[in-house]
DNA sequence: TCTGATGCGTC
DNA sequence: GTCGGAC
DNA sequence: GTCCGACGACGCATCAGA
């Protein structure tokens, strides 16, 4: 197989890790864009970007830390211990391979068959292929044909390619930069085409050979979501906008971007993977909707005028088998809140108070029924509904600019989040983990406690929330109050109190203490409360109790 | 045949 | 989902 | 302002290995 070869690309990306400069990493990557075939372009887009096999897709490689690991001690020949040593060390699997190849006596130290570019794109598609039993070695066999082939430091990017963990200071963004500079296009054109089909190789290939004006949304392909900005306060969400806005209640659901022309229907997640399989029942229901569409929506579970908690509504997603009973136990509902595409129009660019118009033309039926939305002006009305979303077992609100256009990908303050505000626990630390990438080697990720009479009891784990300075004095205090090392790990006394903040707490065997909060973030060190000041079991289980009470 | 580890998507 | 930080 | 990396818990499918 002829063409460029993976070592070059292997040692561009090394100079972008090198330099801060962006300019220079685009310039760098850019350079080497140009000059690629449509084939080999697609190839490194796709390596780079993540993006091996594209969501729609419906395959995934299956390959991870854990197999990774064990081809690299094979072909290292290193000790699982000195595997450790140097992984702790760097924190990234991709630099673990590099140095431990470099000292160790390679299995197969003549390179005979110089990778290329595509023989690593083809060998990874291929690898995605391999199921059933058996497949586990295949796969690995695959693998090992690849790094016996490397030098190490095409090893580290393959790793980095296939963990999805390049760590140089280069993603999506930078990415799109170094290839506009490469087709000459100047980067918001690019962008804007990326946002609406989001599959950066696809649209560069369109774009180089000419067909830019072509690039628009498409019917049965999935785009990009628009997304919101959390606000703290329907006072700040007032202020901010100074007008009067449009309220929508948030629902703690799956976002599903559902497509129909004609008796084609296709539903899309928030990370553009087909869901369509999983919900039978609402593709059922869109087909007796009329008209050709492109919806924005939520999809919860109602049950006896109950919302289903969200880890019982996670039940309908990547199941292989739908069954009638599972359809009757978790029955779903699609709320559906915007349109993008209308009767053979695009609508997205229209301001959403006209996309809301043109929704009431849908005969809403069976299981997609409108949004509920209306006209708020000030602070007190945003209360209003806010209290209400809560007092129904909602999440929050949504707050909209009427004015404003379907932004695929975009996170604006076009749109708006207000949530429930947090509870909080005081916790003690008793275990800490060391962190990855820019965190390696430092104790970043601590394991926390509360009391259950004279025990401690496991609720959880956080690093979120800390600054970098405050993580430092953490890793340092911690160091010093260590009962027990474990390598990755360490056993700590239990001394230092952490406020932590959560939305909500569930029912759970990860922790011994039988719960766990879900989005924990740490609000703030208590240096001022020693741990025997710390919360009980007996409160989580009252927030617990109280959470329930509002879901079926 | 069952169980635990692993990977990956949802939030 | 969350968050802090870099640009 | 915007993007990015470094992280949380959950449930499902899959596969290796007991």
């Amino acid at each position: 197989m002829n063409g460029r070869y993976f070592i070059e690309l292997a040692e561009i990306c090394e100079k972008i890790k090198e330099t801060t400069s962006k300019l220079e990493k685009i310039s760098k990557l850019g350079n080497f864009l140009k000059n690629l075939n449509d084939e080999e372009l697609s190839a490194t887009i796709r390596l780079l970007n993540s993006d091996i096999l594209p969501p729609w897709y419906n395959k995934e490689i299956q390959v991870g830390y854990s197999t990774l690991s064990s081809i690299i001690l094979e072909i290292s020949g290193s000790s699982k211990e000195e595997f450790f040593k140097v992984y702790v060390k760097h924190g990234d699997l991709g630099e673990t391979a590099e140095e431990l190849l470099k000292k160790g006596k390679a299995l197969n130290p003549l390179v005979q068959d110089k990778l290329t570019i595509l023989k690593v794109y083809k060998t990874l598609l291929k690898i995605s292929e391999y199921s059933g039993e058996g497949s586990y070695q295949s796969k690995k066999n695959a693998l090992l044909n690849l790094f016996v082939n490397a030098s190490p430091i095409e090893a580290k990017y393959l790793v980095k390619i296939i963990t999805g963990e390049l760590r140089i200071g280069l993603s999506e963004g930078l990415l799109e930069e170094s290839l506009a500079y490469a087709l000459g296009i100047p980067l918001t054109n690019l962008r804007e085409k990326v946002l609406i089909l989001p599959d950066l190789s696809e649209v560069a290939i369109r774009i180089k050979n000419g067909k830019y004006e072509e690039i628009d949304l498409e019917l049965l392909r999935p785009t990009s979501f628009m997304l919101a900005e959390p606000m703290s306060s329907p006072e700040e969400i007032a202020n901010y906008f100074n007008k009067e806005i449009i309220a929508e209640y948030k629902y703690d659901g799956i976002r599903a971007q559902i497509h129909k022309k004609d008796n084609k229907i296709r539903i899309f997640s928030r990370r553009l993977d087909e869901i369509s399989f999983y919900l039978p029942e609402v593709v059922e229901s869109i087909s007796s909707l009329k008209g050709v569409f492109i919806l924005d929506s939520e999809i919860i579970s109602i049950k006896n005028d109950k919302v289903l908690p969200f880890n019982i509504l996670q039940r309908r997603l990547r199941r292989k088998n739908i069954d009638k009973k599972l359809i009757e136990e978790i029955p779903l509902r699609a709320i559906v809140y915007d349109v993008l595409f209308y009767n053979g129009k695009q609508v997205y660019k229209l301001p959403l108070r006209e996309r809301k118009e043109l929704l009431k033309n849908i005969d809403f039926k069976d299981r997609i029924e409108l949004g509920f939305f209306k006209i708020v002006r000030n602070s007190a009305e945003i209360s209003k509904l806010f209290e209400e979303s809560l007092n129904k077992g909602f999440e929050g609100i949504m707050i909209k600019d009427p004015d404003s256009p379907y932004t695929p990908g975009k996170r604006g303050k076009a749109w708006i989040k207000l949530k429930k505000e947090f509870d909080t626990l005081d916790v003690v630390i008793v275990a800490a983990e060391y962190g990855h990438g820019k965190r390696a080697g430092i104790l970043s990720d601590y394991t926390f406690a509360v009391k259950d009479n004279n025990e401690l009891k496991v609720i959880g784990k956080a690093y979120s929330g800390l600054t970098d300075e405050e993580m430092e004095i953490l890793d340092r205090k911690l160091r010093d109050i260590t009962i027990e090392d474990l390598g990755y790990k360490i056993i700590v006394k239990p001394e230092i109190v952490l406020e932590v903040a959560f939305d909500s707490i569930q029912i759970s065997d990860r922790h011994d203490s039988g719960f766990a909060l879900r989005f924990p973030r740490i609000k703030r060190i208590r240096w001022d409360k020693s741990p025997h000041e710390i919360d009980t079991i007996e409160k989580v289980r009252e927030i617990y109790e109280r959470k329930k009470a509002i879901f079926a």
